[in-house]
DNA sequence: ATCGGAAATGTTAGCGCTCACACTCGATCC
DNA sequence: GGATCGAGTGTGAGCGCTAACATTTCCGAT
């Protein structure tokens, strides 16, 4: 079959064509200043003609960087990874840069080097890796230095390059949402602990407490699913007490709406409930969620931009962007009845 | 481990240290069989001393081929593009495979054509494409052949390799449930036309209503989000005959439910509802979503068997699986008051 | 005219790998 | 005992590109 099917055309053959060097060809693919705008068009007919296509393997070869941009992130089809990637995937494109995803099981220690691993493999220019969890950030810390390299989510503590969005602030503005309402307290259902995102949560709706005078009530651990908001749920609708909660994400917010419902705990007239993440379908819950949401877009702009930076000039020093979050007001929030 | 490595070690470093030439390497790399145990080992060992780390550009040069398989996918956030995302890398990186996105804002010709552009940029071994609607399978019409190429819920009358959920069984099971609880007919809010899936669940509707006897309602336009769910529930919930609704996708019926609840007609004592997708929250919708649930994890590993085998094989004849989806029955059906 | 130097273009040498082939050497065969 | 084989290994070429340097062309200043 591939007797007339002639292998792609190379260089050589649109400098044939154009009748100059394949040097030249090569600086009018690259924008080299120093060529005639006359040579320049005839070359880029050439190129037209011959539906000439750069082999980026052999100029990655020869570079020793590929325009390949890895992207670490767990293996999830939860709402914000998701999001987060196909934002950076867009960025990226726009930039010309391809992306690599690197879906790991789980956030462990191994899985995140293999991941980090099978992606040097590929001698990506620059390296995302959502890190949400000690373990991951840990992993990093051994990895070779010299491949740019930016954190998503991950320990502020660290010395690398990363962006975050604000949690603890989104956390306090929820909690002061209620507050404000004329709730006496906030109860919070959060996230695995072990996960900065619901630990910087937690943090801010202690703090908005206790800048109130409020009482903290114990706090409800869950995961991040809508099964644990929802036992947590079935919890709290046994509490009169309880008047307002603020959920660690959406899902678990749609959990506990259930419960609530289950219970005959009407929301938001007997019960307020806020959520985390503006997930499209929070407009839509019974009834509609008030939450707090963060700039996906903005964060995986952020990301690019700092890990093109580094790119470029891999001297620059690290660098640090915190995106603040908005609250989304709708109709689960009301005065305590 | 060291790191003061001017440049990474290469294959010839590995051969002197190791006192073979550099095709032994080489061949210790690819696992050829000619090469003696105790040069194999002496190899590894040194391959492990230097932290050796093959150049997959060199070796895509040479070869033609990358180890790189393109998925081209619209707006990745919706659950089911995610889950098969995330599905298709972990199996792919089983196999030995990178996995690079290109996320599509639309499903024009343009958008696909330029995103299936930018992976064959990347001489990538093969190209998975989820293309839901006409424009995407055109643009890959005039794609060149010799890339292996398999589309997800793709045109089944395309000549190409495909695998597709089957839509039409899956409506007609949701379609049917509903029939069997005793409703006199049920309403359907579709997807967007021009999407196979949607236009093939309206067919598995309309089909297992006529194989009833049962009359066929006026269809309900909407697109996939949760608002046109809602929208399409408003004016349902005026009619008092409407008392059983299949909808086109969960997001669909959770505003469906909304609506419902705002217009006091309770679910499923007024009205029973039928999703399609079983996102990991219809469990969790009041009341929990019965629903129609694909195998994105069957699709994926079916698609990534489909391409392997086309790249090793090029002259494999085209393929078709079909994978059945199942109804996943929970509270939001009951016979009509 | 003559020259200098910038602008435009060409030439050469690899990047790190695989492929095709050549070679060595002991075992096997007639 | 030489020819034959095949397992194990080495050699050289070249994939398509860019970097560095070499060369030619052009043009204004002398």
């Amino acid at each position: 079959m591939d007797v007339h099917a002639a292998r792609s055309p190379a260089m050589t053959d649109v400098a044939r064509l154009a009748g100059v060097s394949h040097q030249t060809v090569s600086r009018v693919l690259n924008d080299h200043p120093n060529v005639r705008e006359q040579t320049r068009l005839r070359v880029r007919a050439a190129i037209a003609e011959l539906g000439y296509r750069p082999n980026r393997a052999a100029r990655a070869l020869v570079t020793g960087r590929s325009q390949l941009i890895g992207i670490v992130a767990q293996n999830s089809t939860l709402y914000g990874p998701a999001s987060l990637l196909a934002a950076f995937e867009q960025a990226a494109a726009e930039a010309g840069f391809a992306v690599s995803v690197g879906s790991v099981g789980r956030l462990d220690r191994e899985s995140i080097a293999g991941a980090v691993e099978r992606h040097l493999d590929q001698r990506v220019a620059g390296l995302v890796v959502i890190a949400p969890v000690k373990s991951a950030d840990d992993a990093l810390e051994g990895m070779p230095a010299g491949v740019p390299l930016v954190t998503i989510d991950g320990d502020p503590q660290r010395s690398h390059t990363l962006v975050t969005v604000d949690q603890s602030a989104g956390a306090r503005a929820a909690t002061r949402h209620l507050l404000a309402a004329g709730h006496r307290t906030v109860w919070h259902i959060s996230g695995p602990p072990e996960w900065y995102d619901a630990a910087w949560r937690i943090e801010g709706w202690r703090a908005a407490l206790h800048e109130a005078g409020a009482e903290v009530p114990p706090l409800v651990n869950a995961d991040w699913s809508a099964a644990s908001g929802y036992d947590a749920g079935r919890m709290l609708a046994r509490m009169p007490e309880v008047t307002a909660v603020f959920a660690a994400n959406d899902h678990q917010a749609l959990g506990l709406l259930r419960a609530f419902s289950e219970h005959d705990r009407r929301v938001p007239h007997d019960v307020s409930v806020v959520g985390f993440d503006d997930v499209p379908e929070a407009a839509f819950f019974i009834p509609p969620l008030t939450t707090v949401r963060p700039s996906f877009d903005a964060v995986a702009q952020a990301g690019l931009d700092l890990l093109l930076a580094q790119i470029a000039d891999p001297a620059t020093p690290p660098n640090r962007v915190v995106i603040a979050p908005s609250l989304v007001e709708r109709a689960s929030v009301a005065p305590p009845a």
